[in-house]
DNA sequence: AATGAATGAGATTTCATTCAT
DNA sequence: CATGAATGAAATCTCATTCAT
């Protein structure tokens, strides 16, 4: 029988969930133990039996949810399709993946600038990510669908567009902006791709 | 004589001053009103002779600081520039901007989330620009030196880009990303125009 | 084992026991929850485990201690003396209870004025009583041993005057009145009856 | 010219009443010297040019403010009327006065059980009082307009009873009382004169 | 006389953390 | 494993009072 140290407890789980939750909607002062022991119907003294304190609870909890590998999986995917095809399914899928995990979101976003812990996990997140697209677009220059581009610019803006739009559409919730449909993601893969397709650029 | 709660008492001004900077440094929480006082060598209670509470202070703090008018002004300036060099003083004012308020942005970035009365300002500021921006582009698009992009969507590329771009780079410190530099900028502008100048193409 | 929050823990009644001796020593104010905790030997925080806040402590020691069955006992008990037997038991027993909640009577009395909440209830605790004792002079009326009195006004003259006597005698100390013994009860309630036993009258 | 302690200066006389004001709705600490200083346009300095410091602010508004000398005059007025008037006049007149100084009364009410100096005060004004109306009853007595009654008790009672009453009715504002009007006054005056003018009782 | 900035002490409240049971 | 009472440190805020101007 596992100990309630083993990663896979559902306790355990269930305490670090509860944690995401609360600091997704009040911040990580604001996410107390108290409130995170309520959410989980123990008594405070519980949740340390199976975390250090309270910055290892967010430490394990953010470390764990940490999105890698599904973008690895999709880039995989969409290896033989048109590029236009394929850039339209990883937005989707990058979309798709930060909208679900929304609450982590929130936490990297405000608190990597002051808790230098979390910043690194983030740090190291996007950077796998942004490797692993421009592996997928200087894959495509060889390959002449894509013109000369400098793809770390590239991959920054693709992203960066993403996360933008949806860091002041859904989770600041800025009206007068464009919702982040389908047409959306069209209409901006279409304006990277211009961009990027044309022959005999160097950027 | 001016009186303490005269918006340009040297004092007031010192204390929003010290506000912003510790929130920077540590965020609102870690900003306590001791360490304010501390750092502007008073006591507590002088703060509190100045604001009505923290919240207060904060808000005026962060309201006097949003930088919009810049924007207006550059616009102006640029108006009869060519595109190309347009946009690119345009990204190197807005750089010059957020890299003076560097401490202002973490706030907006790490407090708009949770704190509603910061998200509101911040909101504001970022339709304010988006607005001026794009009346511009649409006045290039008249005048034919751009095709007939989607503006707003163009607009939030843009600044999108630039903002991700010094986040990540200068205030989450991540290595391995291209420095921000006159090269980067107009790298970045060369590839948004070659997508925007396109005749012809309707996103 | 009982928790902390069920109302008979004696941990609980301590602390409100002694918020009630500081209070009707030192006013609402000047009872604080330092001097209350330090009196019971804990700690500030542990007073707020066991009470919301500063209010709830109070309300709940109020509440719980305001003197209203006794009375009912009492009425209970005289019914079939003699009427100036039983006012004068009535008396008796009003007069022993207050000064057994002696501290209660001091801060419903310096309090009410001030507070909604305590001053709701002691207009509750008054109230009943009042009640009470008006359907026993009325049920006397009916069987002829007092005449035909407003017992509105009777109940209001007689529970005002050993109560006014109280205060400036017992709380406030005055000296150079009369102590308030057996004889001067007797006094008062022979006063009381030679009014209320006229035949005839109509006040 | 008087200088600013004399007395009757306006400018004392306005701190004074309004500290009397403000401690009669919020209580003595309530009545913070900011507030005071607030109602009457000054700035929290100039008080402290006039008094001493708070509690001497108060003492002094205070004891200038008890109400002693209406009663000696109105009982000189009544001394040759027939008693059931005389009483209804004195009545009538006690309300007035405690009316007009309702916000003292609140205040003799919630400080005297504390505070040791405004318990004096106020225990001396109802000492005089008390002495006042129980000479006149005294005399009463031996023109034999009333029967051989205790006088110290039935001053007590009498005084007692329109006390509470207007403390209840309207300083608490308990409804489910009888309105303290003319028909109030004249039935417990009545009350009280049918015990007190038998013939051949002794108290 | 008047101002109002500044102070220092203290009040309420919150919270991560510990520990005996 | 779990409880929840208890702690101690710290944060926000209030307020009477002083004092240079």
């Amino acid at each position: 029988m596992r100990n309630c140290h083993s990663p896979s407890s559902e306790r355990r789980q269930q305490f670090m969930d509860a944690a995401i939750e609360l600091a997704s909607q009040r911040g990580y002062e604001g996410a107390t133990i108290k409130l995170i022991a309520e959410k989980c119907n123990v008594t405070v003294g519980t949740i340390y039996h199976y975390f250090k304190n309270k910055e290892d609870l967010f430490r394990q909890a953010v470390q764990e949810r940490a999105f890698t590998s599904i973008l690895a999986t999709l880039l995989n995917d969409i290896d033989e399709l048109p590029i236009e095809k394929g850039l339209f399914l990883v937005a989707q899928g990058f979309l798709k993946v930060i909208r679900e995990a929304g609450m982590l979101v929130s936490i990297f976003i405000s608190e990597s600038v002051h808790n230098h812990e979390i910043g690194t996990i983030y740090a190291d997140m996007i950077s796998q990510n942004r490797q692993m697209m421009q592996a997928y677009l200087d894959k495509k220059i060889h390959t002449g669908q894509l013109g000369a581009i400098d793809t770390a610019v590239a991959v920054q803006i693709f992203f960066g567009h993403f996360f933008m739009a949806y860091f002041h559409k859904e989770l600041l919730k800025m009206d007068n902006l464009p919702d982040i449909d389908e047409t959306f993601v069209l209409n901006s893969v279409n304006l990277f791709l211009r961009s990027w397709q044309q022959e005999g650029t160097h950027v």
